[in-house]
DNA sequence: AGTTACGGAACGAGCGTTCGATTTGTAAGA
DNA sequence: TCTTACAAATCGAACGCTCGTTCCGTAACT
C-alpha cells in the first residue's frame, strides 16, 4: 500500500489533513476508498503512519545528518550541519508540514512526545565531547548544549520557511549568506573581540572549512 | 460584529480553518448563519480580517515591542526584546496560530507579503543605529541586521512552540534559563574569548542590566 | 418609504465510513 | 497437475451527516 500513502502525503502535505478526503486519496492512487478502509482502518491511521515514517527517517542512524549528530563535533562542523539540515529539509519537505498540520488541526497531539525526547537526545549525544572540549579550553562559558539545540532548530526553521512555507529571501539575502552569517553569529556572537580572540576564531574557521 | 471575529478567532485557532464551520462561528457569536454572510460575505473573508487585525497589532507603533524596535539598541535590549517577545506571543496566541493555519491550509497565499517585507523594515529601523555603534567598535564583525532578525524570529518562534504548539520545556529547562542562554550566545558566540575580551563582555552585561 | 440588519430554512455537494459482493492469492488433497 | 477451500484483497454503491452558500421573509432604523 505505498502507492496510498504517497498520494496522501502529496495531498495532505499540500492542502491539509481535512481538506483532503478519502475519494482524492483514493484517485490519486488508484486504490478504491473500500481498500483504503481494509488496509488503514480510518483516515487519520494513513496521517498517523505518514508522521511514523517521517520519524523513522529522521531518526535512521544510517542517515548522513545522523551521522554528523554521533560525530558530535559541533560547533566545528556548523558548515556541513547546516548544508545537511538544508538537503534533510528538501527531502523531506511534504513530510516536514505534517507536522505544522498536526499543530493546526490536532492541536499537536502526535508530534508532543517527539519534541518532549529532543533535549535528552541531543545531551546523549554531545554530553562527553562537550565535556572533553571545555576541558581543553575549546568552548566558551555559554551552554554548548543549548547553543547546539539551537543551531539545530534555527536552521531547521530556516530551511523550512524558506521550502516548505513558500517564503524565499525572507532574510534579504541568498541562504548562502544567511546561513553564513548564522554560523559566525553562532560562534563568536554580535559583540566584538579583541585582536588576540580575532585571531583564534579565524584560525577556528580555518580548522572548520578544512574537515 | 466584534463578537463574530472573536468567536471565528477561537474557534479557527484551536481547530483550524476547514475544521470550523459557518455554523459554529453563528453558534458561538450568536449571529446567525445568514447575517455573517450579511457582513463578510465569505469564510475567507472573516479569516483575512482577522489576520490583518494581527498585522495591525504588532505593527501598531503604540506596541510596546514596536517601541522597542524603534529605539533600535541591540543587543543592548536583548533581555528586554525577549521579555516583550515572551508578552506578545502571550498576547496574541490565538492570532498567531492563523499563521500557521495559512501555510497548512492556504499554502501560505495570505502571509507571504508580510514575511517579505521584514528584511526591509528591519533595515530601515536599525541601520543608522548598527554603522554607528559600528564605529564606535561595539559591534563584532557578524552582521548585526542578521542578528537583530535572526533574534526576534528565533524568540518568537521559542515562544510560539512553548505557548501555541504545546510543547512546554522543549530545550529541556524553563524558558528563563533558556532565554538567558539564547542571549549569551547571540552576545557572545559559543567560542571562547580571551581574558581581554571576557571582561569587556560582563562590562557590557552589566549595561544591558542596568538599562 | 426605503435602506440596512437579521434570521433560518433550503440547496447541492461532498464528507468519513460501512457493507456486501466479487476477484485474487494460496496451500492442501487428489 | 488439477481441484477445492478458505482467507485476503479489492471494489463501488449506499448511509447519514455536515458543509459553504443562497434566498427570501421579517424587523429595525433613518
Amino acid at each position: 500500500m505505498v502507492r496510498a500513502r504517497e498520494a496522501a502525503l502529496e495531498l495532505f502535505s499540500t492542502q491539509g489533513y481535512g481538506a483532503t478526503s478519502m475519494r482524492q486519496i483514493s484517485e490519486r492512487s488508484a486504490v478504491s476508498v473500500g481498500n483504503l478502509y481494509h488496509h488503514f482502518g480510518s483516515k487519520e491511521t494513513i496521517y498517523q503512519q505518514l508522521l511514523d515514517d517521517y520519524w523513522g527517517r529522521l531518526l535512521n542512524p544510517n542517515d548522513e545528518l545522523q551521522q554528523l549528530f554521533e560525530r558530535a563535533d559541533f560547533p566545528d562542523d556548523l558548515e556541513e550541519m547546516a548544508a545537511l539540515i538544508e538537503r534533510s529539509v528538501d527531502a523531506h519537505a511534504p513530510y516536514i508540514m505534517l507536522i505544522f498540520i498536526d499543530v493546526v488541526e490536532f492541536r499537536g497531539r502526535h508530534i508532543h512526545a517527539f519534541y518532549e525526547s529532543m533535549p535528552a537526545r541531543f545531551a546523549a549525544t554531545y554530553q562527553e565531547n562537550f565535556a572533553r572540549k571545555r576541558r581543553e579550553g575549546r568552548l566558551g562559558d555559554a551552554n554548548a548544549l543549548v547553543a547546539v539545540m539551537l543551531a539545530t532548530r534555527w536552521l531547521f526553521y530556516y530551511f523550512t520557511v524558506e521550502k516548505c512555507f513558500g517564503v524565499p529571501m525572507h532574510f534579504g539575502m541568498a541562504p548562502r549568506e544567511a546561513v553564513e552569517e548564522f554560523i559566525r553569529l553562532l560562534r563568536f556572537g554580535v559583540l566584538p573581540r579583541t585582536a588576540a580572540a580575532m585571531a583564534d576564531a579565524s584560525e577556528a574557521r580555518a580548522v572548520a572549512k578544512a574537515t
